[in-house]
DNA sequence: TTGATATTGTCACAATCATAAACCAAATAA
DNA sequence: TTATTTGGTTTATGATTGTGACAATATCAA
């Protein structure tokens, strides 16, 4: 039997990374995703090429270098990446190790169907509360937690240190929803109500709008021959 | 009382459209988020200028102006947009009276959200088939449609000719969903579950991945002074 | 008619981004 | 040792994108 051995010469540059480099958006955008192909190896391996990953995330294999060289100098010449390591920078520099807390308002079918969903917590976030103003929601319990009345939110922001809300209501509440949020402390919105949110300052937002995801491939289906991106 | 009347020139220069421009794909991923805007404007408004549609949409004017430029020229100068023209411009421009039809797949929370979010049929999308192999599922109905097996997934394209496939299962099936999407002659593919699915040439493959949205959310949380994009 | 104002369409330029290439460094394999 | 593999860094290049500037066009008022 053949005991193969490869030294991963590791050293974390922890804390320095936050405050100096600025990683551009376009990598920040992928970072999530490397993170998802490192799940999907096998668990024996211990290491990774550049080329393999990128084989994974359907990029360039530079582009992985490239990206990963803004975490620091993770990788090993002639070697490759240790799996473990790579899983570690990427989590610390996406901050998924900071346990944060988040909300979701409006529970109806999309909001019950993401305090379900398992792959936030998987990732180090926790759903720690729901909130309904429909009086026949209040009270019953969804994925385990009790729905309570937006009147309570500021108190469940402070004592649960909420940093993110997640926004599933019918369009026309949003907006308002988003504006108490802010108000409570919380500095990241996720939203899914088809609305364009008030942009604010130092608050960061982002919208998954499911019907644009549709007319977006609408445009493509007449159009067989462009590729879409992104 | 004054009655102003502005003079819209309106020429339409529909189906050729299709065959000669490409649009970029970044204006694309905009053209739906202007169609949204002008719901949201007074209905007795039967114009708009690109600055105030840019300050809806959230983007610079001259973007605006560009944008639109690619569907023809359809503002009238020292005048504006008519919105009637426009929202039709952008309506065929996206595909959205072509009448696609859609099957979900994969019923749990998620896939049962979807069947109901009544975004989609809004925007001429409609959700014909819901499909999932857990046999407790199946036969039993979710937003007036009756759960069916895969097995009936190819029989069901053809007949309705499905053009997309909405994936809302597991991780761990989605690939071989999708290969069976790809099989019954769907087109175009929305992907919900947390995995890469492999390209296929003429394949349209958009993926939203509700974790990666907030791990970038946290990436950003961490660094109040940089902005996320997109 | 003329001038003032509003607004589009388009060009030019800058910024960002993706990709390739070149070159070196470090580790392994033979 | 030497050859091979692979990452890190830099540079170059072309593509895409965003934005300021401005001429062209329409309306309005005098």
């Amino acid at each position: 039997m053949n005991l193969i051995t490869y030294n991963f010469h590791i050293s974390l540059d922890c804390a320095l990374v936050k405050e100096n480099k600025k990683i551009p958006p376009a990598t920040v955008k992928r970072l999530p995703i490397y993170l998802q192909c490192l799940d999907q190896i096998d668990p024996n391996d211990i290491g990774i090429s550049s080329k393999k990953l990128a084989e994974l995330a359907k990029v360039n294999d530079a582009q992985v270098r490239r990206d990963l060289s803004h975490l620091g100098t993770l990788g090993t010449r002639g070697v490759g990446y240790d799996i473990s390591t790579l899983r570690n920078q990427l989590q610390l520099e996406l901050g998924l190790v900071e346990g944060w807390s988040a909300v979701i308002v409006g529970v109806g079918n999309l909001g019950s169907a993401l305090a379900h969903y398992g792959g936030f917590k998987d990732k180090g976030f926790g759903v720690v509360g729901l909130f309904d103003d429909d009086p026949k929601k209040i009270n019953s319990q969804v994925a385990g937690l009790v729905i309570k009345p937006l009147s309570e939110l500021e108190d469940y922001c402070n004592k649960f240190n909420v940093a993110i809300g997640i926004i599933a209501t019918p369009g026309e509440f949003a907006q308002n929803v988003a504006d108490q949020l802010i108000n409570c402390g919380v500095r990241s919105i996720l939203n899914f109500a088809p609305v364009l949110l008030k942009n604010v300052k130092d608050i960061q937002i982002r919208s998954v709008d499911l019907s644009q995801e549709l007319q977006i491939l609408s445009y493509y289906l007449d159009r067989p021959i462009l590729k879409a991106v992104d």
